[in-house]
DNA sequence: CCGAGATGTTAGTCATCATTAACGTAATCG
DNA sequence: CGATTACGTTAATGATGACTAACATCTCGG
């Protein structure tokens, strides 16, 4: 929807608290409460908007999981999945891990829940790859490395994103191996 | 300053616009507008948070890179640096890259100066490290490393202090070393 | 044709909030 | 001692903003 990527896009600049319903509608060309015939609220937007971005990044994952062609491959196309949204989506990804705490209470359960499955499936791949390594450090490399891609937002501009998603790559991977070694 | 901290604390948590002076006010067990005694405004109060936190970085850079026992070891210390500051005050790093854009002209231009000069201080010792690798992409890297260290805020209590910052260490390391390979 | 649903609009309403006013109370220091 | 300074307090005040109401319009399917 059209007005989900306004609204991302006005969320990532400024702040959930930042933005109000008249700057949502009119960065859509509509003005201020037409909005209330399409969500039934400032949070339920930001609910939709958040729920509907950890469905795909969780089941993006677990199609590349379930494909598998052994776990260095799915580790390979697990990189690619959040690289490519965090190229693609910058103020999707910027809103999806600041806003979180903004979502009222039953669907804020929701998206955290698909959060954690979505980190449990790197969790799970980086455990066959590295049966030694206790699980606590690899989710915090997995929470690291995110923070590595995510970080895309904030570098715009610097190397186009032809360039950027090898780098993003290669860094990414060298980082999770330094990780795992000597466990 | 304890109200500083206090601040930094919430909108850390809940955004600038989403945090009222009577909050930080009742934080620090004062309320309200007794803030206006020590603060011109809320903006001001981002405003002194932001140039304090960017001076102190910016300038812990410059005492490492001046204190040279050649590039490795200050980019060794640099990384140092910004790693116990992600972990001694993961509050100030959360604010400080994402409330820039809520400081009025005059001191947000001072500060984006001092974020410039600290990026560029790490930058200049990647360039001595590897001359033959374009800066724009050293740039690049760099971020993705502060992505990669400021995500502690976001992994918080999934490993202790005492393992993290080793890992932070190691995975930035080697991220860096991949970033620059075969340039 | 016509009435229902979908979609907008503009004008309230009611809270919240930054900021200011007006007014104490110490303690410091001349 | 007396007054200035530092620091708080509790009431306005004035905007802004989320949400609701009352009122079009437009498009269909019957």
């Amino acid at each position: 929807m059209e007005i989900l990527a306004a609204a991302a896009r006005l969320f990532a600049a400024r702040g959930f608290h930042g933005v109000s319903i008249e700057d949502i509608g009119g960065a859509v060309g509509v003005s201020g409460p037409a909005l209330y015939r399409h969500f039934s609220g400032k949070e339920a937007l930001l609910a939709e908007m958040l729920l509907d971005v950890s469905s795909r990044l969780r089941e993006s994952a677990v199609a590349v999981a379930t494909s598998s062609d052994g776990p260095a491959e799915t580790l390979d196309a697990l990189l690619n999945v959040q690289i490519t949204f965090a190229l693609d989506q910058p103020a999707l990804i910027t809103v999806h891990d600041r806003e979180l705490g903004n979502v009222p209470d039953p669907e804020r359960r929701r998206i955290r829940r698909l959060q954690r499955l979505y980190v449990e499936e790197w969790v799970t791949v980086l455990a066959e790859l590295h049966p030694a390594c206790p699980p606590a450090r690899l989710r915090a490399a997995t929470h690291a490395v995110f923070g590595l891609l995510n970080s895309t937002p904030h570098s715009a501009g610097e190397l186009p994103p032809h360039d950027m998603r090898p780098l993003l790559h290669t860094m990414a991977r060298a980082a999770i191996e330094a990780s795992v070694s000597n466990h």
